[in-house]
DNA sequence: CGCTTATTTGAAGCCCCTCAAGCAATGTGG
DNA sequence: CCACATTGCTTGAGGGGCTTCAAATAAGCG
C-alpha cells in the first residue's frame, strides 16, 4: 500500500552513503524522480523471485529481508533501517529479488523506479562508484557471517545474532537496549532451531543478562552477550 | 615471484565479464597498462590483511581464495579460475585484502595497480558498472551459500562444495570430472571436520559415486552427487 | 471465552566432533 | 636404494550439542 506524499527532506537522506559526495545538483535531480511512500508493520515491499522494477531508501523504521532457500526452509539476511539501501544488488545486476522485503515496524521509504535510477548511474559515475562501495560493504558482511558460522556454538550464533539485531533495529532504553524480535526469527538468522533459542534465551534471563518477553528481547548486559558471542 | 612477461592477447581477455561493452580504444589503455605474471603452485598472491594494491584477472590456472576467521578456523572462500577477478571488493572498497590468495595450480595472472585500475574506472564509467555487476554476482553467491548451510546435513554440504569446485576448476576426463583438492580443503569449504569428510566420501566410494586418491577426487556420477545435495 | 500464536520444557536420539591410532603415498638424506 | 620423516587419509570409540517430537503454559484477540 505505497502512499505518495510529499519531496523528502534533501538535507536528510542525501547523507546516506549511497548519495555521498554528489553536488546538490545531483541530488536535486535524484531526489526529484524519487517517490516517498510509508508502510505499515506486517506488509510487504517485494517477495523473493518478484521482478526488480524498484530501488527503496528506507528513512525510519525496520524492514526485514527474508530468503526461502531450496530446502524448503527460511532465514533472515538482515534488518534495514534508515539510511539503508533495499534491492541494491537485483535492481544494479538486472534479476530478480533474491528476499523478501517485510515491513517489521512502520517504515517512511523513498524508491526509484529501476529504468529511472538506471539513467541516473549513467549520468553521475560517482553515484555507481558509491553503489561498488556499497555492494562490496554488503558482500563482506556476508563473508564475514559465513566464517563465523563455522564452528561456533548455538549460544554464540544466537549472541551474534541479537547483537546484530540490537545494533540494526535496537532502541536504548534507561535499562538497556529493546530489540523486538521472535525466537523463531533469531531461530531464522542463526540457522537453529526456535527450541533451542528459547533454552538458551531462558538461560540468559535466568542469568540477568537480558529479559525477555513475547516478540521481545531487553539486553541489560550487551558486554556480557559480546563475550559470549566470541567464545567466552 | 611474479615474472613481468609480453603483453597479454587481448582478444582472449577481454571477453572477461568485467570488460564486456568496452571498446577497443578502452580495451588497450587498460591493458596497456596491466602487468602479466606467472605464478608456480603452493605461491601466495597476497595474504589476508595486506594492504590491497592490485586488482588480479586470472588467464588460466586455479587461485584459492581462504580467511582465517576470529575463532582461528581457516576456511575456504571460493577457488577462481580462467577470467576470474581477484581482489575486487577490497581495491574498490579501499579495504585490506579480507582473504588469502593462494596458487593451487600454475597460473598465469594480468594485474593492475589499484590507484591505476581507480583511474581507468574514473575515465570509463562502463568499467565501474561492470563492477558492480560482478561484486553484486558474488553477493548473491555468498547469501545463497549462507542459505544453503542452514539446515544441510554433512553429506549435502561436501556434496556441495565438490561440486561447485567441479565447476570452478574441474578438468573433464573420459570416465568423469576431475577435481584437485584435499579433503582438508572440502572440509574447510564445508565448516566441517576432514574426519567426516573422509568418512563421507569413502561411502560415496562404496557405492561408485566418486573415485578418490589422496589430493583428488574424480566424479564418476555428477547427477547422484547432485542428488544428494539437494537432500535425495 | 475459545482460538491462534508465542514460548517453555522434557525426553529420546542422532549426527557430528573429538581424540586416538594406524596405514599408505611421497619425499629426503645418507 | 633403503631408512625415516612427513603428509594425507582412513577408521574406530565415545561423548555431547542440537534436533525432533510431544505436551503444557501463557498471552493476545476476536
Amino acid at each position: 500500500m505505497t502512499v505518495p506524499a510529499r519531496l523528502p527532506p534533501l538535507s536528510e537522506m542525501s547523507e546516506a552513503l549511497l548519495f555521498q559526495g554528489l553536488d546538490s545538483i545531483a541530488l536535486k535531480r535524484i531526489f526529484g524522480v524519487a517517490v516517498e511512500s510509508s508502510m505499515r508493520a506486517s506488509e510487504t515491499l517485494f517477495h523473493q523471485g518478484d521482478e526488480a522494477n524498484r530501488l527503496y531508501l528506507v528513512v525510519s523504521g525496520v524492514v526485514k529481508l527474508s530468503q526461502v532457500t531450496a530446502n524448503g526452509t527460511s532465514h533472515v539476511l538482515r534488518l534495514m533501517s534508515a539510511g539503508d539501501i533495499i534491492g541494491c544488488v537485483a535492481v544494479f545486476n538486472c534479476c530478480p529479488y533474491p528476499a523478501t522485503a517485510f515491513v517489521e515496524e512502520d517504515a517512511i521509504l523513498i524508491s526509484w523506479a529501476e529504468p529511472q535510477f538506471r539513467r541516473l548511474m549513467e549520468d553521475h559515475p560517482d553515484l555507481t562508484a558509491n553503489a561498488l562501495r556499497l555492494v562490496g560493504a554488503r558482500t563482506q558482511e556476508f563473508v564475514t557471517r559465513l566464517g563465523e558460522i563455522n564452528g561456533a556454538t548455538a549460544e554464540q550464533k544466537i549472541a551474534r545474532a541479537v547483537l546484530r539485531l540490537a545494533r540494526q533495529a535496537g532502541v536504548k532504553e534507561t535499562n538497556g537496549v529493546r530489540v523486538g524480535t521472535t525466537r523463531q526469527d533469531l531461530a531464522d538468522m542463526s540457522g537453529i532451531t526456535y527450541f533451542t533459542v528459547s533454552r538458551i534465551v531462558s538461560n540468559w534471563k535466568r542469568l540477568g543478562l537480558v529479559e525477555a518477553d513475547r516478540r521481545e528481547v531487553l539486553i541489560k548486559q550487551p558486554h556480557a552477550l559480546l563475550l559470549l558471542s566470541e567464545g567466552n
